[in-house]
DNA sequence: TGTTGATTTGAACAACGTTAAGATAAAGCC
DNA sequence: GGCTTTATCTTAACGTTGTTCAAATCAACA
C-alpha cells in the first residue's frame, strides 16, 4: 500500500504533482461534487501520501482556488471564441454570447461554482483569478460597445451598465439551474433566446446614470 | 458548566428548544456565516447538550433548511409588501421591487444563501420550503401581468418569461455581490436602477416563445 | 399509579483537514 | 567528486466536528 500506486511512478519525487492534483481533483469534483472532495482519497488515487499536497498548496482552499482559476480561464477563451465567430453577424453575437455561457456554465454546475461562486470568491482569492475571471466579462462589453457604433443598439444607453445586467441575468439563471432551484436547462435556453431578444428591443434611454465599474 | 446555562430553564425539558435553536443558528450565521455555524457551540449556547439537536432536526442540513424556509418566508412577505404599496403608480412598481429585492439579498447576504442557494437547495429540500420560495416570485409575474394589462408593457411579450429574465437577473447581481464577485452594494443599486429603465423600455416583441412553467 | 413516549444527556465513534518531525533525492557549490 | 542546501515526500498523530447509541428524565395518559 506504500509503493508507488495508480497514479504511477517511480522515483521518490513525482515530477509534476501540483499539476496532477488539479487535474485529478478536478475529475473527481466534477463527478461527485465539491463537497465530496476527499483529500485523503485524492491523495491515494494519485499515489502520494495524503500530507504532500501541502508542499503545493497551502490548504484544501487553495488546491480549489488553482481548480477554479484554470477553469475560469478556459470558459473565458470559450467566450472570446464565440464572440470572434466571424460568420455570424453583429447583430446575433450576443444571442451567441448568451446561449454559449448558459450551455457551458450549465454542463460544468460545480466548476461554475469553483469559477464563481462563493467557494473560492469569499476565501483565499487571488489577484490574478480575479483577473481572469474578468476578462470573459471584459469581452462582453466590448461586443455592445461594437454594436452600438454599428447603430445596432440605441446610443444612449451606457455599454458597461448594459454588460453589467446581461452578465447578472447570465450569472442568476446558471445558478438557479445548477443549484436545482427552479428551471430546467431546456427552459434556461428558452429564457436565453428571451433575454436576447430583450436586449434587441431597447429604446432610446436618455441615461443620466452614473458610471463606475 | 451542566446547570441550566446561559439560554436559561428551569426544568429538564425545555419546551421550544426547535425554535430556539433556529432562532440562536440564525443570529450567528448572520454574523459569523454559515461556515462558521458550530452545533456544539450553539448547543452550548442554548444551554443544552450537543445532541439534543437531533430530536428536532434530521441532522445539521435540516437546521439550515429550517433556517432557510423562515427567512425566504420574510423575504416574500417583504416583496409583497413592496407590490401593494399603493403609493406608487403602476409604472414605478418594477423599479420599487427591484430595490427591495436587492436590498434585502444584499443585507442578508448569508440568509440569502439559505433562502435561495445550494446549500439548502442541493440537499434536504422540501416542498413547503420550495412553495415557500416561490410566493416571491409569483408576486412579480401578477406584476408584470398587470402591466401589461395596462398597457404599461407591450401585449407581445410573455409575462412569465419576462419575470424569469428579471428575477434571473436580480437574483445574479445579488449573488455577485455577497460572493465578493464584482460590484459594490452602491453599484448594484444603479445597476438596479438601469435594468428597471431597460424593462420599461422594451419593443413590442413577436413572440413564438414557447411558455413552460 | 404504572406505563408509554417524547425529550435530553453523557460517552464515544468516525471522518477529515491539518501539523510536526524525519526521510529521500535533486540541485547548487567548492 | 564530495558537501551542503533546498525542495519534496512520508509516517505518525492531533484536534475539530458532525453524528450515533444507550441510558436517564420527565410529562401525559390510562
Amino acid at each position: 500500500m506504500s509503493s508507488p500506486a495508480a497514479g504511477g511512478r517511480s522515483s521518490y519525487h513525482h515530477g509534476d504533482l501540483r499539476n496532477e492534483l488539479v487535474a485529478a481533483a478536478r475529475h473527481l469534483i466534477e463527478r461527485d461534487g465539491i463537497d465530496a472532495l476527499n483529500l485523503r482519497a485524492l491523495a491515494q488515487q494519485v499515489g502520494v501520501s495524503q500530507t504532500a499536497l501541502y508542499h503545493h498548496f497551502s490548504d484544501k482552499q487553495g488546491l480549489l482556488c488553482a481548480i477554479g482559476e484554470q477553469a475560469v480561464r478556459e470558459f473565458g477563451e470559450r467566450l472570446r471564441d464565440a464572440l470572434n465567430d466571424n460568420s455570424q453577424p453583429l447583430q446575433q453575437r450576443v444571442e451567441v454570447f448568451i446561449r454559449t455561457y448558459l450551455r457551458y456554465a450549465i454542463a460544468h454546475p460545480e466548476l461554475y461554482e469553483l469559477m464563481l461562486g462563493r467557494t473560492t470568491w469569499r476565501n483565499g482569492m487571488t489577484d490574478s483569478f480575479r483577473r481572469a475571471a474578468l476578462d470573459g466579462f471584459r469581452a462582453l462589453v466590448e461586443l455592445l460597445g461594437e454594436l452600438q457604433q454599428e447603430g445596432l443598439l440605441p446610443g444612449g444607453l451606457n455599454p458597461l451598465r448594459l454588460a453589467q445586467v446581461l452578465w447578472g441575468t447570465l450569472h442568476g439563471l446558471s445558478r438557479m439551474v445548477n443549484d436545482g432551484l427552479v428551471f430546467t436547462p431546456d427552459d434556461v435556453e428558452d429564457i436565453g433566446r428571451y433575454a436576447a431578444a430583450l436586449v434587441g428591443s431597447v429604446r432610446e434611454l436618455d441615461s443620466r446614470q452614473s458610471g463606475k465599474a
